[in-house]
DNA sequence: ATAAAGTCTATCGTTTTACTAGAGTTTTCA
DNA sequence: TGAAAACTCTAGTAAAACGATAGACTTTAT
């Protein structure tokens, strides 16, 4: 499942891909809009700062706002950033690999072998997607 | 992430369609060679039981033991039956659809827009597998 | 009859999730 | 310059899910 951190995370991403000339955006205006608890909001939007995708502006008239174009944020970035690993698995994951410790060979593993697959295509939708194509 | 169920279910699942002549296999053998604790795979074994993959015979001599050809079992299947809806979101769920209660318009969800395109990749790989294909 | 094996219910500790509280800091603008 | 607006950060918490365990019960082969 999908974590509602994330899914307020890609919400508010796309609010504020659709400012003009990338003004700050306060996150009660953010959290109103989209129907999201403020201080939930508040972390979520840290996270993403503290991962190069937002700059704020702290004070009166501050606020969030996109760092880069929508163009080029890719969605695999969003989601490593917000939901962790794309991989379902440990033992099939690019970025956070693990070796299972059950399971003696990862080559004669029915769960790596389809797992695999499923991160490939998974990986290939967020590499096709970037912020800009889900407005 | 997949949950632990669901894997050591798709295990349990390889290894019975490993077995010659579809003889019922006991659970602690199943326990004792894919290295999973006895108890839990019970409870697996009997949910996939209760949802037409298996079938078991009581008693001395008892197990549990595929009740279809591997080639007939297919992973949208088992995927339902073990972790649940395929779709990350149950507003793009096929199976399991419901509304958001935030989100006035699906049309205009920019997570809608995203995960309809993951679920359809994840679900083309497991329309794409059958047991028979993780052995 | 007895032992082996599945069935079922209940429970339990841990982790994650979603969210909240509140104090602190920075900046703007009157 | 000082007060208000707005972001920053550290904790903490309730509820749910997860992974696993315990134990009593039922069925069946021999």
């Amino acid at each position: 499942m999908l974590s509602k951190k994330t899914k307020y995370g890609l919400k508010a991403l796309t609010y504020l891909a659709k400012v003009k000339d990338r003004e700050p955006v306060q996150i009660a205006e953010i959290a109103k809009c989209e129907n999201i608890s403020q201080k939930f909001l508040e972390s979520i939007l840290l996270t993403l700062r503290r991962n190069g995708l937002l700059g704020s502006k702290k004070g009166k008239g501050g606020g969030y706002y996109l760092i880069k174009e929508p163009e080029e944020i890719h969605m695999t970035t969003v989601m490593r950033v917000l939901e962790g690993p794309i991989a379902m698995v440990p033992c099939v994951s690019l970025n956070f690999y693990e070796k299972c410790d059950d399971c003696p060979d990862e080559d004669e593993c029915s769960v790596h072998k389809l797992m695999l697959q499923v991160r490939d295509s998974a990986l290939e939708v967020y590499r096709n997607n970037t912020l800009a194509d889900l407005l």
